[in-house]
RNA sequence: GGGCUCAUAGCUCAGUUGGCAGAGCGCGUCGCUGAUAACGACGAGGUCCCAGGUUCAAGUCCUGGUGGGCCCA
């Protein structure tokens, strides 16, 4: 069959969308399977995506490499399992459903029902994922979509389940209490690495409040907050040891304050950019001015202040009872001089600094607020009020009671909840956690892995050394149940296993369960009894899990461990895992390989690559909430699923890639269209000439050095592809394949466009087309990993319908094996040199203006080494063709045409003359070039002064820099020279003429939208006595290559097109019709 | 507060063992022309973050600082 017309003005996304059809229609992906199956196992694991939101493209660039890295496997022939997962369970996808509903808080949830909630969540989870299937599918991720799992499945949910009990049954789960951040709104805790998440810079009022010191009437500490409700939990005040306080008398009262702290400077401590645009803050001493005469009294040391008590701000409410007792001066290192009093007020309730020392000291903790950020009941006045809602009536209460010293208005970075935006508490909670002192045993399996790149692994083994203990709860209601059942009357818990082990253990409530997912509220229902005392009414705890935990449990449940141990044993462990690196070090990473090395004992992936993050362009990571991501499906159809493949897959991967349309456009114009162009140039030719590749070919002896060239390179980029898609290093091949297509494009193809031009089928003409088939079809197989859909495109146009018996899909095509006898090095280093000669004359006629349209007499070249000799002479033809020269010259010197310059090589010279290099260096630069170079040429040293005496110095320590003689033009590159007669005989300037008609006459041709093959009559009308001599003069030439029966002098009668242009300065009339 | 890392052209980044500072993109100029919504050549553009030190010579090595990123506390 014919090829099909190529269209160089193609819409890549239109056509992306029909070879997904053609995919569905043939069933392509399926196919590939049954071709592999029962073949070597390439076992790939799939970090599921939460399923929560459409995708934006900065999911894709993991999904790209996903997919990159199966496609190549595949085409080895190996057997894949091809699963994608989705993380369905966690905080995120309930705080979407509240926003749906308009929920302020879990109250809202709790009234509108737990069962309903949640199953709203799971029906936003499947929404979701059907979603991002179906945006996958569009980015051509070849995966078995029906197949997905999902994290909230039974099977993953009771996997989680046999993990919590076997680190149970090794006594590893404890419940424990903490300070620790909290959200008020979410009414669940978060944990650090989530809080990094979430600062913002916000302004507080704080304040500075003045502590009565008991022993001494009259004298109080000045302490000073950014959180006023935490005065009301108040336990001690640290002052630091060997730190120097002055006492400041103001009127009868007397306060202590650190020094240095006295007299700061204060500034707000907000992004630089942002100190001009908020009032600044005062210093200790200016506020003291404001309020009047004051003077500083006396001097003292820390240490005197230990051990003093004092009376509490809010000692008369009855929550803060415990603490009057405890009121007293305690020391501790971490007081600065540069923020705040120098007396920090202690809340062990209230902050995780203040928890830990308070917890050293044995202080009693005041935790003044419940769930939802109000203050409890027992806090009097401030009972019922949030904690930010009651920072004005504390103020005024301070105040009336004299105890506030100032306040003001505080800009600083304060963390908020990532998903909600509320402000954070730190509270005291009852959280459970997994003891983590088995992170040696973590650290040999992460061992057991190859990292890419490799310093993920000492990143992974910081981590395990300094993590703490996992906390896997979560006050929630959408989540895996924590598996944990609580005896109310004598504490002892129970972690139950399996869906099985719960049934055999229920008292109550299991028909109220059965036939429902194991979630709240259902799972709720079931009782069991006490193990410890018998009591009968055990209750789940209410919490539910991590989802890391979700995640980390896959590469049991999804390959079968807990339901066919056999089919597990061929998947585990997975081959290759690839995320997005931030992060996942101390998540996903971490999770998997805790799990897997408390189930199995070992790591679940031999091989962990990471990569960085999708960035917009002006270098900001993507988030939907900053407005900056971009929606997957507008991308792809704006600029093309290939593109942003091949985008990313060149990106370095432990960089971060910048998205936008500047980075697609270059990915466009650089790699995309060339490589289009190329094989649209073949195509269009080949169905003209009816080319058909088994008839069509060629013995290698009548393949041109060029064809030769082409194809050693062609088999030396086969090496490159395996070496860098095996080594997970595909930006390599990126490279290696954009410097070919450069190659292919700008060297073979316009080398080699005449020899398709040709009539019939002569043997250098079955070389081209055969050679440039060959490359085409397999540099098209090597990039179809990257960019599946052009790949199959042009497959579909040059193989599936030229040839029977070849596979439906490029996809299913073998990849090429290099043969590494047609790599030919000796011809790629005359090839380049070939190339590196023309660049440099092309150089020479830029810089004396002389276009190469302009025929010239003579190209002299002095090469600079053998190969560039050989090149000359192996090359000659397309050295006259390309620079327009009659005559291509070798020559072993030209200093008849130059002048020269000596200059030393500081590279050599330096070390040999030490100190007196520059000195060295001006003798040299003082000696006659010609001399010089005839000097070393006889092989003897040039004789230089250098500290008042001779010394020689040879031709390693010196370059010589030439300048051109009158009528030529020269560049020079090392000791390569190449010289051009610029002089212009009538004849030459007539042929320069010539061929600028040509030009003129081809534009005209196309605009009047002639055929390439169509002959035309000619008319050329023109007053300049110059043009007319030279259209006279080569007028076969003129009319040869515009297929020109005719060329008149004089206007045509019922010309089809016309204009007039200037050639050299010169008008001309120009006018055409086609020939009958 | 500790650890790691980075700082080079308008942008994104290379820069080997110290030896006259590079690429791509963008910009400007010119050229090529039936691959043409491309392509090629040439040019302008630099306090190599700052300050010291070693050296004949420092973007490169050493010390100290400043600023950014990541990790940990």
């Amino acid at each position: 069959m014919a090829f099909e017309k190529v269209d160089t003005k193609i819409d890549f996304a239109a056509q992306e969308r029909e070879v997904l059809a053609f995919w569905e229609r043939t069933g392509a992906f399926d196919r590939l399977r049954e071709l592999n199956k029962g073949k070597p196992k390439w076992s790939f694991l799939d970090g599921p995506i939460t399923a929560n939101n459409p995708m934006g493209v900065h999911h894709a660039w993991g999904r790209t490499y996903k997919d990159i890295y199966q496609r190549y496997h595949a085409a080895l022939g190996r057997e894949l399992r091809y699963q994608n997962g989705f993380d369905c369970q966690g905080l995120w996808v309930e705080v979407e459903v509240e926003k749906q509903h308009g929920f302020k808080n879990k109250k809202d949830i709790e009234q509108y029902g737990i069962d309903r909630f949640v199953e709203e969540c799971k029906a936003r989870a499947k929404k979701f994922a059907a979603i991002q299937t179906e945006q996958s599918k569009r980015l051509g991720y070849w995966m078995d979509w029906d197949n997905s799992y999902y994290t909230m499945s039974d099977e993953n949910n009771y996997g989680i389940w046999a993990f919590l009990k076997k680190c149970h049954e090794k006594g590893l789960i404890y419940k424990g209490v903490d300070v620790m951040p909290w959200c008020p709104r979410c009414g669940t805790g978060i944990s650090h690495m989530e809080m990094n998440e979430g600062y913002r810079e916000v302004p507080h009022t704080s304040v500075f409040v003045r502590f009565p010191i008991r022993e001494r009437p009259g004298e109080n500490l000045l302490v000073w907050t950014t959180t006023p409700w935490t005065l009301s939990s108040n336990v001690a005040a640290a002052v630091k040891p060997g730190m120097r306080y002055l006492k400041v008398k103001q009127g009868d009262t007397i306060y202590y304050v650190g020094k240095a702290n006295f007299e700061n400077p204060r500034t707000q401590p907000v992004e630089p950019a942002n100190v001009s645009k908020i009032p600044g803050l005062m210093s200790i001493r200016a506020m003291f001015k404001n309020k009047g005469p004051f003077e500083v009294i006396e001097e003292v040391q820390g240490e005197s202040l230990i051990g003093l008590t004092y009376d509490g701000p809010f000692d008369m409410l009855d929550g803060a009872a415990e603490a009057v007792a405890a009121h007293r001066v305690i020391a501790w290192n971490e007081v600065t001089e540069s923020e705040g009093t120098g007396i920090v007020h202690i809340a062990p309730g209230c902050g995780s600094e203040d928890y830990h020392l308070g917890k050293e000291l044995g202080l009693p903790q005041i935790a003044p607020l419940l769930e939802d950020g109000t203050f409890r009941p027992e806090f009097g006045l401030l009972a019922g009020q949030r904690f930010d809602q009651a920072t004005e009536p504390i103020i005024q209460d301070l105040k009336t009671r004299t105890l506030l010293f100032a306040k003001e208005n505080y800009h600083h970075r304060y963390p908020h909840c990532w998903r909600c935006r509320d402000e954070l508490v730190y509270r005291l909670v009852d959280e459970w956690f997994i003891q983590m002192d088995w992170r040696e045993q973590i650290k040999e399996s992460a061992k057991g892995a190859r990292w890419i790149p490799e310093w993920g692994l000492q990143r992974e083994l910081d981590w395990l050394d300094n993590m703490g203990d996992w906390m896997i709860s979560k006050k929630r209601y959408w989540g895996l149940a924590l598996p944990i059942w609580e005896c109310p009357k004598c504490g002892h818990f129970d972690v139950i296993g399996s869906h099985d082990e719960l049934k055999e253990r229920a008292v109550s409530g299991w028909d109220r369960f059965e036939g429902h997912s194991p979630h709240r509220p259902w799972i709720d229902e079931v009782k069991i009894r006490c193990a410890q005392c018998g009591g009968d009414e055990v209750s789940r705890v209410k919490e539910v899990g991590n989802p890391w935990l979700d995640a980390s449990i896959v590469p049991l449940t999804t390959m079968g461990y807990f339901r066919d141990r056999d089919y597990w044993e061929q998947w585990f462990p997975a081959d290759f895992i690839v995320e997005a690196l931030p992060g996942q070090f101390r998540n996903w990473f971490y999770a998997l390989l805790s799990v897997s090395t408390m189930m199995v004992g070992r790591s679940p992936f031999k091989v962990v690559k990471g990569h960085g993050l999708v960035l917009d362009d002006k270098s900001k990571p993507m988030h939907k909430s900053e407005g900056n991501s971009i929606d997957f499906n507008i991308a792809a159809d704006e600029i093309g699923v290939d593109v942003m493949r091949w985008l990313y897959a060149s990106t370095p991967p432990e960089r971060n890639v910048l998205f936008g349309p500047k980075h697609c456009d270059e990915v466009r114009r650089g790699v995309i269209l060339p490589w289009w162009n190329i094989y649209s140039f073949f195509c269009n030719l080949a169905r003209v000439d009816h080319f058909n590749p088994s008839e069509h070919t060629a013995d290698p002896s009548e393949r041109s050095l060029l064809d030769r060239w082409i194809l050693s390179d062609l088999h030396r980029l086969i090496g490159v592809a395996h070496e860098a898609y095996s080594a997970f290093d595909v930006a390599r091949f990126c490279n290696e394949a954009h410097r070919f297509i450069d190659a292919l494009s700008t060297w073979y193809v316009r080398r080699s466009r005449r020899r398709f031009y040709s009539e019939g089928w002569p043997a250098d003409k079955r070389a081209a087309y055969a050679t440039l088939y060959e490359v085409l079809t397999t540099f098209n197989r090597l990039t179809a990993p990257i960019i599946p859909f052009m790949a199959e495109a042009i497959y579909q146009n040059l193989v599936a319908r030229q040839l029977t018996d070849v596979p439906v899909s490029v996809h299913h095509v073998p990849f090429p094996q290099a043969d590494l006898d047609r790599i030919d090095e000796t011809l790629s280093a005359h090839v380049a040199s070939s190339i590196r000669l023309v660049s440099l004359a092309r150089s020479a006629r830029k810089q004396s203006n002389l276009k190469v349209r302009q025929p010239l007499a003579e190209w002299i070249i002095i090469p600079g080494d053998d190969v560039e000799r050989q090149a000359v002479n192996l090359f000659t033809d397309h050295f006259l063709d390309e620079l327009n020269v009659k005559k291509v010259t070798l020559r072993d010197s030209a200093s008849d045409l130059m002048d020269l310059r000596i200059e030393a090589n500081m590279k050599t010279i330096g070390p040999k003359f030490g100190r007196h290099a520059a000195e060295a260096r001006q003798a040299v630069e003082q000696l006659d070039g010609h001399t010089a170079q005839q000097t070393l040429h006889g092989g003897r040293p040039l004789m230089i002064n250098v500290d008042g005496k001779p010394v020689p110095v040879g031709s390693e320590e010196v370059t010589i820099v030439r300048s051109f003689a009158e009528g030529w033009a020269g560049a020079a590159d090392g000791k390569t020279v190449v010289l051009l007669d610029k002089r212009l005989t009538p004849q030459l300037k007539n042929e320069g003429l010539a061929r600028d008609i040509v030009r003129n006459v081809q534009n005209l041709r196309k605009e009047a939208g002639l055929d390439i093959a169509d002959r035309i009559t000619l008319s050329l009308v023109t007053e300049s006595k110059e043009l007319k001599e030279a259209i006279d003069q080569c007028r076969d030439y003129v009319a040869g290559e515009t297929l020109s029966i005719d060329i008149a002098a004089n206007a045509l009668e019922g010309e089809s097109a016309r204009s007039v242009v200037k050639i050299q300065g010169q008008p001309v009339t120009i006018a055409l019709m086609k020939a009958s």
